[in-house]
Order: C-alpha cells, then sequence, then structure tokens
DNA sequence: CCCGGTCCCCCCCGATTGGGGGACTCGGAT
DNA sequence: ATCCGAGTCCCCCAATCGGGGGGGACCGGG
C-alpha cells in the first residue's frame, strides 16, 4: 500500500517539482496538490492523505495556522511535514506545537526527502540537523534560571541539594534516611539548614522551591503517579 | 581534515566492528576506543575526539554518566553521538540533559551511522525518528498527557483544585484559609480529601502531583522565592 | 418528596514536622 | 597545629499535619 502524499506549497513551480520526484517512487503517491493555507484545509478533508508537505510561507493563511487546523480536526492519523526556506527561529516550535510530525530546510537532498516522508509515515519524526540541535539545547537548558534562585540553591551542600530532591519527591524524613541510609535524625538536621538556608519554612515549599528552581523538573521524577 | 572519532562500548566486537566501519571512510578516523566510560573519560581527555560514539549499556561506569563528565569538563567541542540497542524510553532526557548531541538506535544501518557522525562533527543534532518524535511530543504538549494523572485531577471538585494551588504554593492550611475566606477546619477536610482522592499521603506529594500533573508550572507562580 | 452529591464546619488523637540546643568525626584550609 | 565546614547523630518541645469520627446546608434529579 503506498504512500498517500499531499503536497502544498504557492509557488506552482516548487509544488511541481516535489510531486513529480515523489510520484517517481514506487510506494509514494501524490493525491492532491494545494497553493495555500486555506485550499490545503479543504483537500486535507476530501483526500485524507497520509502525509502532508506543508510550506509555511504561504498567502491567504500560512503553513502553520493551517497544520494546526487540519491536525486538531482531522480523524484520520495525518502527518504533516513542514517543509521551509529559511532556517526557522521561531517557527520551529510553533511549528512542532501545531501538530506537525517534521521540519526539512528545502536544501535537503531529494533522496533524503523521500526517506523523510516514509520515515514520518511510519509514525516517526524527523528534523533538520541545525532544528533538531535547537529544540535539544531548548529542552536541556533548565527554562528558569533566575540568579537569585540559583545562588540560593548554591548555597546548599551536594548532600542537602540531595536530600532536597527526595523531599521534592514527597518522600518523609524517615523515608529519606532509608533511601540514603542515614539515620532519620540526620535527614531531618539537612531539612532543617535546607529551610534555613532558602529562607522556607515548611517542606510543601521547599518542593515548590525545587520544581521553581529546576533543581527537579516535571518528568524526571521516578514517582510515577 | 579528518573527523576524529573515538568508540566506546563494553562488546569488543561491536566496537571493532563501528571503529572499521568508520574507518574505511575517507574523511574520518578513528583515534580511540574504550570499553567502559571510565577509560572513555580517560581517552577523551589524552585524545581529544571530535566525536565520541558512546554506548549506554556499560559495566564500571554507564554511558550516561561518562557523557555528562566528559563534556561537562571538555575545554575543546566534543560531540557524543549515544548509540544505544534500547528503545530508549528515560534514557533519552537523561542522555540529552547530559550533553549528548545525538541519540540513534544501533539497527542504523552503516551509511546512515557515517552520516549522522558527520552531522554531530558539524554542529548539527540527530536523533533516531521514534527518539525525535518522542521529543517532540515532550515538547509539544504542555506537560501532561498522562490519562491516569489528569483523570485524578478530574476527580477533585473545582474548590479542591482551588485548594490544591494553594498547597502546591506551600501556604499551611491556616494561610490558606485565610486566602479563601473559609475557616482552617474547612481547608483541613479538603486537603485531606484531595489526599485521599489523589492516593497521597502527605502535602509534600500533593505539591509534587501540582507540578508533575501541570496544575502549576514552574514560572507561573506568585511565589517569588 | 427524599436522596445523593457537594461543600462547609467541628472535635479528638497520634504522627510528623520545624526549631532550638549540642556532640562527634573527618578532611581541607589557615 | 588549629580552625572550620560538612556530615552524622542525639535531646527536647511546640506547632502543624493527617486520619478518624460526626453534622448541617445547599442543590439538582429521580
Amino acid at each position: 500500500m503506498s504512500i498517500r502524499v499531499a503536497v502544498v506549497d504557492d509557488q506552482a513551480l516548487v509544488r511541481g517539482g516535489f510531486a513529480t520526484m515523489l510520484g517517481l517512487q514506487d510506494d509514494i503517491e501524490v493525491v492532491a496538490e494545494a497553493g495555500d493555507g486555506t485550499a490545503a484545509i479543504e483537500i486535507a478533508r476530501t483526500h485524507r492523505p497520509d502525509v502532508i508537505l506543508m510550506d509555511i510561507r504561504m498567502p491567504e493563511m500560512d503553513g502553520l495556522a493551517a497544520t494546526e487546523a487540519i491536525v486538531d480536526s482531522a480523524d484520520w492519523p495525518v502527518k504533516v511535514l513542514i517543509l521551509t526556506t529559511f532556517d526557522p527561529d521561531e517557527y520551529v516550535y510553533k511549528a512542532l506545537r501545531a501538530g506537525a510530525s517534521g521540519f526539512v530546510l528545502k536544501d535537503i537532498s531529494p533522496e533524503d526527502l523521500v526517506a523523510a516522508v516514509r520515515t514520518v509515515a511510519d509514525g516517526g519524526a524527523l528534523l533538520a540537523p541545525s532544528v533538531t540541535r535547537r529544540l535539544i539545547s531548548r529542552f536541556a537548558t533548565p527554562p528558569s534560571l533566575d540568579a537569585s534562585v540559583v545562588s540560593r540553591l548554591d548555597r546548599l551542600t551536594s548532600r542537602e541539594r540531595e536530600v532536597l530532591v527526595a523531599v521534592a519527591a514527597g518522600s518523609s524524613n524517615v523515608e529519606i534516611a532509608e533511601e540514603l541510609f542515614v539515620g532519620a535524625a540526620t535527614v531531618k538536621s539537612h531539612v532543617s539548614s535546607i529551610l534555613t538556608k532558602l529562607g522556607l519554612s515548611n517542606r510543601a515549599q521547599a518542593v515548590a522551591f525545587a520544581y521553581e528552581s529546576g533543581l527537579v523538573k516535571p518528568g524526571d521524577s521516578d514517582i510515577g503517579f
């Protein structure tokens, strides 16, 4: 069963080029084309393609808005592969939030484009290396590095930070003591100095501080909930 | 100038395979190999490779810890490409936070692996399609996609959710009572039903739950810290 | 009409927490 | 050689928290 692809680009020449290039593949079938966002929504609804190659820069309705509209309203597993000329910057995040499965630049080689279409059709995702790099750096760097917050974190000893993450996991003093193989009194004194150094008054505030400071981040916890 | 690569894997056969495969390329030179994390740190320091192919599962010190140690202490632009057998799950985030520039599975084709090495050496980043997908979904959907978490949040009444955000801000029961213009006993009973409904045992866990579920997000709090 | 659900309030009691002391060891800095 | 910080552990005591019980007011639907 071949992959049903729709191509959306306001430049007829570019659109036709991609369409014929993809059509040459045995397992890819170009079922529709569109020149703007509104037309893209229409052909998505009528032809129900597996993959949509979407340009960002378009009159009438840009690719991001069209992507969001299509992905939100689709009742079949449609994948949108953003294809743009420019080094993306802000577009990346908007596109990914809109529901795009990929983001590649137009200088991509034909073979790589075909491979990209197959990848997203298969349920994977694919980004241009520069985009991946940007996304990783954004993901890896803690968002909030308020100097005042981090500076107070620095005043804690490494052991105290260790205790704090355990506190942030919701563990009681005795539970923390067992985890760290120390006495309950030790944990108690650690928690006390943590609260004192951070200017907090109870462990609930300590948990909040741990999250706000980026010491622990939502999702990286071992607590399943 | 060729790309200087180091290969780190505890299985000598796998390590040798990758090394010879990469060595066949004109623009790639394998300068060192290591069988565990501590050896990896050593060869990284002595050979200063451009790219390190790093396995995760290793005795002595796993690839994640080694990656973090190398990236943090390196004074030259070293790129680490994680190469693992398993579908990553939680390893991905730890690896990317540790400073890895890529994350590919061992079922990758030789040509793609070579291309991946060139990509990361060139400053780009590269992830396996399934990993990219995971990262995108995590990035695009604010935090909580866990149906189990949100469903439990739905069981709370609106008033209880209101109390929960106050709890997550680190307020004591009496402070919450003043904020909401009710009696302290009322807040107490609300907190009790919150803990019961969510299956938690203390308010620190409630704070963690509030953050993990996305009920409150780092940075949107009124607590300045 | 009564019933279930929700919200609000109250009392008691044990467990935990938070704050105040102090003491010992170890390793590094002075 | 001495001091100091970090880490470990102990005491006491007041306050808060968490769990159990109960009860009353309101609202919407059967």
